[in-house]
DNA sequence: CATGAGATGATAACGATTTTCATTAGCAAC
DNA sequence: GTTGCTAATGAAAATCGTTATCATCTCATG
């Protein structure tokens, strides 16, 4: 968490961004939550310390925190945009399910590469991609 | 085309709802497009045709071709929903360009086990997955 | 051809996100 | 410190795709 905050202090005088009490607090919240967070969500936790706090602004910072590099928007679908650290947390896909909603961060070697090679036999030189894998966990299917 | 009509017919009378020429219009409209198409885009075309026709009901209907098996939902992440067709269409994979916006629909059967497998291995049982792969395609690296 | 339920069209409502705008407050230079 | 420039904030309005509401219309069936 030292290591997100130099690097998020490092991109803000390099961009002639300000430091404020707002974004620490928030960037702070954010570095806490080790799941998937949305922007209301993390505006509910950060309102509890400090009430006077705008939901605009925490939308704003998460878009910050993601131009740096230490966030990462995730899309599950579902209509709602959520954050993941994205320091020092590498490329993953997402297994999902159906049932409780409970998210796996996968990922597989041989589907990577096979991606790429997919592209390329269509021209395509792939950038990234974004792979949901929708199921019920153990759980789920032992409650039915 | 005449097909996909009669399938449509028979989930109507099957579910105890009506054929009506809004209706007609708007499923011959969207069998005639071979591309994905949102809500917004049938509409205008379908407007030209029936100038009276009621946005709601093309988002209505749209909906309903779903469920008849006849359109499949596509979310490329942009916030807005498309639909495909469905019928004699199997499931595949988008493969769209970060530049022009082109899609390619995809398959690789090696993928999709490997994507079962892996679920597996979380104890999840794969219902179905969202695979979205992003690049820049030939004619647009070429223009760089 | 009456009748009842589904369908429609216009419009309001929705929820997530973004914009606007007046005000506040970092921060670098003096 | 004080100043001055400009970014940041909070509140509220605006956006955008989509859904709900509701009065009216119209299929399909008896």
């Amino acid at each position: 968490m030292r290591e997100e905050r130099e690097i998020f202090g490092k991109y803000l005088s390099r961009h002639n961004l300000r430091d404020t009490p707002q974004r620490e607090l928030i960037l702070d919240t954010f570095l806490k939550r080790e799941e998937h967070v949305s922007a209301e969500e993390l505006y509910d936790i950060v309102k509890k310390r400090d009430p006077s706090i705008g939901q605009a602004t925490v939308y704003r910072n998460l878009k910050l925190f993601s131009e740096a590099g230490l966030a990462r928007e995730v899309d599950l679908g579902d209509g709602v945009a959520r954050y993941e650290h994205s320091y020092k947390h590498p490329h993953h896909d997402h297994l999902i399910c159906r049932g409780c909603g409970k998210t796996v961060e996968v990922v597989d070697a041989v589907i990577e590469e096979l991606q790429k090679r997919v592209a390329e036999k269509y021209g395509f030189k792939l950038t990234d991609h974004a792979l949901y894998l929708y199921g019920n966990c153990e759980e789920c299917r032992k409650k039915e």
